[in-house]
DNA sequence: CGCGTTTGACCCGCGC
DNA sequence: GCGCGGGTCAAACGCG
């Protein structure tokens, strides 16, 4: 029988709502029935069985026979019995992980909202912060650039044009997609002082005017900006990483440093689509796939390719937005508010050495694109580099300083999580319709199980993540509001629907003490059917809210990861977290 | 025939 | 100003 995750550790906290404990409750009371059922089952085979005795006592031999005959229909009925409890239990597997799902997304949704109304208050238009705004780059995927144009014009204290108008009118139009604002200088005037908030890349004009011959100046708008990258090094097979999306090739170079070619692709889900990727591999290893996304998609993105696209902004906006807070030298990594929350997912930074050894094809050609790579094969960086962001060697972009994310640690991905997971996400192969859609199959699905086992020995201890995770709460107030907000967002009930990705909550609003229940469609229905979205899947921050009767007069949150043994999270306890936790439940 | 890929040419930015 | 290299275009080609 499956075994269900294990309730938190007392915290201390007031009010907890554990989803552990409204699924424990939910088996319990199934199990309790469970039982009643057999234990009358059990009476009532007992009452045949003598009855058949007494109504024929000299014919011992079939009562015997009779009697086995009862024991294993009595066998067969528990069997049945256990069978349904297994699918009961299946089901509600399906739904945790569901829930982690929808979670890792809200959560990453709720990180970038704080980052940016962040950034919005604290961007007074000084000439230093100009200077700076280089960095201000916000990767809005999976939410509606609506509230970020809100947020934007929030900033009365921040110069603004036509221009900034009409892009955000524009991506107002957009949905589910790269987004990336930033805060430049206005490449055509040279005044320092004249601010824009521009998003996409910077074409040149006539590379603009090529856009515009199309005849969609809306567009060929939004290719006058700069965005902001994310490049992602995962192990996979196939020419190409299956993130969710269609993609079309359109070119393909040999570019130096790397005889393996580079190969440029479009999103082709919708027609005028701008975002772009390139694909290659890594010169030292061809195993590994360097992916670099690009761009704002203009539609809806698939659940598979939501959770790809929420990951990698969400690492990009915390970059971001801790790169915004302090670097005086933008050169140097200076350790912000950001790192913690990285940190707690166990990123690891990587210095440029590493990066180094791996051909990042974006990182000394384009110095125009912040840079942050996720790195989904490296072991996890050693107990120094988590909270010590190495400063020395970001030489290659003086102005936007590429950072690596290691997304590899094992305790995010376990093995018979992977089972679980794959179970879900990836039982069936594959149709591959587009070119870009290329199922990486088995084949990488146990490339990235054999990583895992490689660097099993290397995952630290849960007290390690619990710590980090307690430190990131304890300092960071944009964390702490982050899980407040998801935290309210569940607890209030609002019914959130995230229409884009197909994912929707139905949330009811409990009264304390009551089970919280989600239920919300399958969204994996078409999900996660490579290995970096199926990775991206399991890679979540299972948050849980727990209701407690503890007199503590302060609200706590219980982190979650998956169980190494079950997939299925455990609770770890953030004892630290009293002092400094802002959730209060009047 | 339509769609996607391939591939050589071209454009442009940047460094020297 | 020139050359290099990244990025893109578009005709040719292949495949279903």
């Amino acid at each position: 029988m499956l075994k269900m995750p294990t309730p938190s550790c007392a915290v201390g906290l007031e009010e907890k709502i554990s989803f552990e404990s409204v699924f424990a409750h939910q088996i319990s009371s199934q199990d309790q029935a469970a039982a009643r059922h057999e234990v009358q089952t059990r009476k009532e085979l007992h009452e045949v069985m003598s009855n058949l005795n007494q109504s024929s006592p000299g014919c011992k031999n079939w009562g015997n026979h009779g009697k086995e005959d009862i024991e294993l229909e009595s066998a067969k009925a528990e069997m049945g019995e256990v069978k349904e409890e297994n699918e009961r239990l299946k089901m509600m597997l399906e739904k945790i992980e569901k829930d982690y799902q929808y979670l890792q997304l809200s959560f990453f949704d709720i990180i970038k909202q704080e980052a940016a109304s962040k950034r919005c208050t604290e961007s007074a238009p000084s000439h230093e912060q100009i200077e700076e705004s280089h960095e201000l780059v916000t990767l809005c995927l999976g939410r509606s650039p609506r509230e970020l144009k809100r947020d934007e014009k929030g900033c009365n204290n921040r110069p603004c044009n036509s221009k900034t108008i009409k892009d955000l009118e524009w991506k107002d139009n957009l949905n589910l997609g790269w987004e990336s604002t930033e805060l430049a200088s206005d490449p055509s005037s040279k005044e320092p002082n004249k601010q824009i908030v521009v998003a996409g890349d910077t074409r040149p004009p006539s590379k603009t005017l090529k856009t515009m011959r199309n005849g969609d100046d809306e567009i060929s708008q939004q290719t006058h900006v700069k965005r902001a990258r994310v490049s992602v090094r995962a192990r996979c097979d196939t020419p190409t990483m299956n993130d969710g999306c269609q993609w079309r090739k359109y070119g393909q170079k040999i570019s130096k440093g790397n005889p393996c070619p580079r190969a440029y692709y479009r999103c082709t889900v919708a027609p005028e689509c701008p975002v772009k990727k390139k694909v290659q591999r890594c010169v030292e290893d061809t195993s590994i796939l360097i992916t670099t996304y690009e761009g704002t998609h203009n539609h809806p993105l698939s659940t598979s390719a939501t959770a790809m696209a929420s990951t990698t902004s969400a690492a990009a906006s915390m970059l971001l937005s801790g790169s915004s807070i302090s670097e005086p030298g933008l050169g140097s990594m200076t350790t912000t508010i950001a790192d913690p929350i990285l940190n707690a997912f166990n990123l690891n930074l990587l210095d440029n050495s590493r990066a180094k050894r791996f051909y990042l094809p974006n990182s000394s050609s384009t110095p125009l694109f912040p840079t942050v790579t996720l790195d989904l094969n490296a072991s996890p960086s050693p107990p120094h580099t988590l909270f010590n962001r190495s400063s020395s060697s970001f030489v290659s972009n003086p102005k936007f300083p590429s950072r690596s994310l290691s997304f590899s640690s094992s305790e995010l991905v376990t093995p018979t999580g992977w089972g679980s997971g794959y179970r879900g996400y990836t039982a069936e192969p594959y149709n591959q319709t587009h070119t870009g859609f290329l199922n990486p199959g088995k084949q990488s699905q146990e490339h990235f199980y054999q990583s895992y086992l490689e660097k099993n020995h290397l995952a630290s201890s849960q007290e390690s993540l619990t710590e980090t995770l307690t430190k990131a709460i304890a300092s960071d107030p944009t964390f702490r509001s982050a899980i407040a907000s998801t935290i309210s967002s569940m607890v209030g009930g609002g019914a959130t629907h995230d229409n884009q990705g197909g994912v929707e909550r139905l949330c009811q609003k409990p009264k304390w003490g009551e089970s919280v229940q989600a239920v919300y469609p399958d969204p994996s229905a078409q999900n996660g059917k490579a290995c970096a979205t199926s990775y991206f899947n399991r890679f979540s921050l299972p948050l849980s809210v727990s209701k407690s009767t503890s007199a503590s007069s302060t609200t706590g949150i219980t982190m979650h990861r998956p169980d190494p043994n079950l997939g299925i999270p455990t609770q770890t306890e953030h004892d630290h977290f009293r002092k400094t936790s802002p959730f209060h439940t009047s």
